[in-house]
DNA sequence: CTTTTTTCTTAACCCAGATCAATGAAATTC
DNA sequence: GAATTTCATTGATCTGGGTTAAGAAAAAAG
């Protein structure tokens, strides 16, 4: 059952109406990514959406050979290409699978087909772009108001499973900060 | 003629049919705000957006007494507090005037109106709001990605009439450090 | 299971920005 | 336009994170 959590989470957002589901699942298809594969080749225009079933991924750049990781996804979270799909540009942004990963896929196109076909389903669409806004928002106003050592004590409050499950020096690229200040912060709070 | 600039700007995103014109000047009316003014009272939901024909404003939050520039806002820009709207709730976001300001405004509930009259109109708020999203995230991975002394020449260098018109604190506000490390880095610069 | 590679920790030193305090410059107020 | 408040600069000192380098621990490969 590989939708069965993809239902659930739309079922928070709009009533899915039971004749309805059929053509849900039409749109809908699975992927399964191995450890460190990329969601779509780089330099390409984003196609698809995914929303993760098991497994974790991130989001990053490179920029002079570093990683800036931007975000990562867990169990249950959408995630995409959506500026690339929005300038209709390719980007540098990478989106990796950090364990092998179970993600439902929907192609942008198939998404429109859907908010044609289903009014409801626009809501949603709607819901997601905002959620992902205010998303892009908490992380840019962490940056202004706080520092690496509150940025970190928040992140292990609000996900703890991330850093249970992601490496330390990914975790320390999307903090900003260096692996080694990791570990010392790391080292501050377990008193 | 104080919807001059808006026409011209909106000219660029799309179409201004003849007979439309008329329709969206009656959508749009002019303020004037004070130095210092606030654009919608504080705990509000933002219920207008704005387009600066004259003047500068900043964006900020308050926390702990401290106040955090997000953006600033001058001649020929779009703002509002798009994230209240969205989520239909009040927000900390404060927009205030910086010089004294001539906006060109429009309710969002007029929004819709010309959205649902102008089906051209659509595009343009979709590229409006995809014009936020992209500044939202580059501001972040400039976080990410560069000192405050790089962020500073970056400002200088995309938008050098705001680091004449603004007062330096909000600068620093803006750029997330003391207004000392500012003067500082300003003198280091000079050579 | 052993070897090899990757990741994490620790230490020593450096530096940009923070903090505190004082002075000078500029803008407001009256 | 003098007085007062606000803002910018400078100096001294402190600190958290960067850098470099080494060794320990953990994971992957064989």
């Amino acid at each position: 059952m590989p939708f069965e959590n993809i239902t659930k989470i739309i079922g928070q957002f709009v009533e899915v109406k039971e004749e309805d589901y059929e053509f849900y699942v039409k749109m809908l298809s699975v992927v399964h990514l191995k450890k460190n594969e990329c969601w779509e080749p780089i330099g390409t225009i984003g196609k698809n959406m995914g929303f993760v079933n098991k497994g974790i991924l991130r989001q990053y750049y490179t920029k002079d050979g570093e990683d800036f990781t931007e975000m990562f996804f867990s169990e249950n979270e959408f995630f995409g290409n959506f500026i690339s799909y929005l300038k209709n540009k390719p980007t540098e942004l990478i989106i990796q699978a950090l364990e092998p990963c179970e993600i439902v896929m929907i192609t942008f196109d198939n998404l429109q087909k859907l908010y044609a076909h289903i009014p409801a389903a626009e809501r949603f669409g709607r819901l997601i772009a905002e959620q992902k806004l205010i998303e892009m928002h908490d992380k840019t106003s962490a940056f202004l108001m706080q520092s690496p050592e509150e940025r970190y004590a928040k992140l292990l409050e609000s996900k703890p499973d991330i850093v249970q499950r992601v490496k330390q020096y990914y975790i320390a690229q999307y903090l900003g900060i260096r692996p080694e200040s990791l570990s010392r912060i790391r080292k501050r709070a377990m008193k």
